[in-house]
DNA sequence: TTGTAAGCGTTATCAA
DNA sequence: TTGATAACGCTTACAA
């Protein structure tokens, strides 16, 4: 039924070889031909068979992206969604195609990594997730298969794979630099998840703008979460028990503010008032927060967009050396920050 | 340097078929020479290559998932993260890939969909979206390709195509029924997208439902809008500026319902106080909103699961005659709705 | 139970 | 400028 290479050739009066030629648009192909070719492929309804296509090439056209694994609640955080927008948009333009991960554990995604990279399934690979014993990225190495992190390699490799981030340390230190500004000292910390490089970086900025303020760390004000509203609730909870509870709260995710608010407020603490809470991301929601949520903008369909625009070029160059791409941030200020007063 | 199935059946001392009959597992193949296979594929790495495997077998075992334009901001919305997540969860159990549709516009995605299925890139696709004019069903009916909608196709096409939804007549009429057992009468109502068949299904349990109650439809109290934050602020400003504004409002979207908070409370209007509002879809921010949204669950998550479960049925079958799921939704009572009290 | 060989729909090499 | 033909890596009759 589907009609082939060889019933346009027919059709047209050609060889296969010749209908394959003007698929490719070769410059050795009469004008004519190519007309008559192109009509009987557009009266016919061809399409070429990706598979056969795929085989000789040893060239798909389509990048796989890998979620991290499900312990991470990816598609409750808007994070994902908005990077996949980026990706999506980038792809399109390129006319690739996007291959969604769909394993939930981390052995099972490390397992549809490989099927991925061994069958040939797609040209390359994008990561939405970056953390310290993630076994992903090493096979990847190994294979010298073209792949980019949404996030950042492990030290040891940061020249050696491509990457699209931000700079966390730096958004980190100036969120904390902005509550030191405004007077505030007792500066709680939820972190999201321990092993993620996000949360170990945005710690080296928090602790480097307080050293560099001469308030001393308090490691008491460090907490620890999965980047979900869950989170941010329990993450109050213990914050708050603390002898000397924090004026101010620096979230890592927004989602995760939200349940911070919420739990302030069922302890009937006042936001900005009584804590001031910053978070990070800028997602839709944070605007929406009541009272909205001051929070540093990431610029998340960027990262994505970019990573994916990065992948392009080491699919179509494939010794291009690694290359790391910092997108920036910016300080969105709403109504959750207030300057610190004595009472 | 991949592995192909000569190395795996020159390793282990066999014909290339009898590897493919190992793969296959074929019951043909003595216990010893699977195994001794099997050893030697393990110990090479062996991943059979699936264009190879797709061309001869004319199956992919990848699903399409069609993204609605991007004119319906799609990724803004968390509906569809939540679909996915049910896609890929029922995906994932039954080995199926995913692939994703990158089009932006309505001939991008119809496209993108002849080409998936005339290059056989995939054995079935999900519609995550269902609306009036749409081309791709008449074209993936023609095809007699495997397809699922999550949604509904037209009257017309109610026995010819498989669909899994809610029942949105009923689900508009309980919650219309709902607002007027609290002695509501002035009952708004903000439709999403007028052309999508969810908002015509809204629309008409809102008749029935006034009508059985013999309440006079005021068509002042329809406005339309997308599904988006800022669609539910300007139907607000259409609706309050009636003369007689409406004491409870309909909202298609949790989404849209938080755009209808704020611009309410804006307007100093108190809700529930002075209006009620009740939404269709109880994502997670509806719980989140200040205050939580009443809302109905329609059980997105499911729709995936049982869309992906769906398709899977009809790939294995061909000609299995067309089917709907409905799936069920649930009134979640929260604190946006109250008894209407005359002052 | 296993091997041989043809064929899936392309592209690319070599001749013409 | 075009046409034969081999090759890509696999599956599946058909033979052995």
């Amino acid at each position: 039924m589907t009609n082939t290479i060889k019933d346009v050739a027919k059709k047209a009066g050609v060889a296969p070889s010749t209908v394959s030629r003007v698929i490719a648009d070769s410059p050795k192909i009469s004008a004519k031909t190519k007309m008559r070719v192109r009509a009987v492929m557009e009266e016919i309804g061809y399409y070429p068979n990706v598979h056969a296509r795929n085989l000789v090439n040893k060239r798909t056209n389509v990048v796989g992206v890998i979620m991290p694994s499900a312990s991470y609640a990816p598609f409750h955080n808007p994070f994902f969604p908005e990077v996949l927008r980026g990706i999506t948009a980038q792809a399109n333009e390129g006319k690739y195609g996007l291959y969604l991960s769909t394993g939930q554990t981390e052995s099972d995604i490390l397992e549809e990594v490989k099927e991925m990279v061994h069958s040939r399934r797609v040209d390359g690979i994008i990561l939405l997730y970056s953390t310290k014993a993630d076994t992903v990225i090493p096979f990847l190495l190994e294979e010298n298969f073209p792949f980019v992190i949404v996030g950042r390699p492990p030290e040891l490799l940061e020249d050696t794979v491509s990457y699209v981030n931000n700079d966390n340390i730096k958004a980190a230190k100036m969120v904390t630099e902005y509550l030191l500004l405004l007077k505030h000292e007792k500066i709680g910390f939820i972190g999201g998840r321990e092993d993620a490089y996000v949360t170990l970086d945005h710690k080296e900025g928090y602790y480097q703008a307080l050293c560099e303020a001469g308030v001393s760390v308090n490691e008491q004000y460090l907490v620890y979460h999965d980047e979900v509203f869950e989170g941010g609730e329990q993450a109050v909870i213990e914050l708050m028990a603390k002898q000397d509870p924090p004026s101010a709260i620096i979230v890592a995710d927004d989602l995760m503010a939200l349940g911070v608010l919420r739990m302030l407020q069922s302890m009937s603490y006042d936001v900005p008032k009584d804590v001031s809470v910053i978070s990070f991301n800028n997602v839709l929601m944070s605007e929406l927060a009541n009272p909205p949520l001051t929070t540093l903008d990431i610029h998340i369909y960027e990262l994505g967009f970019q990573a994916a625009e990065l992948l392009r070029e080491h699919i179509q160059t494939p010794d291009l050396p690694a290359a790391a791409r910092v997108v920036g941030h910016r300080l969105v200020r709403r109504s959750t920050t207030k300057a610190y007063r004595n009472e």
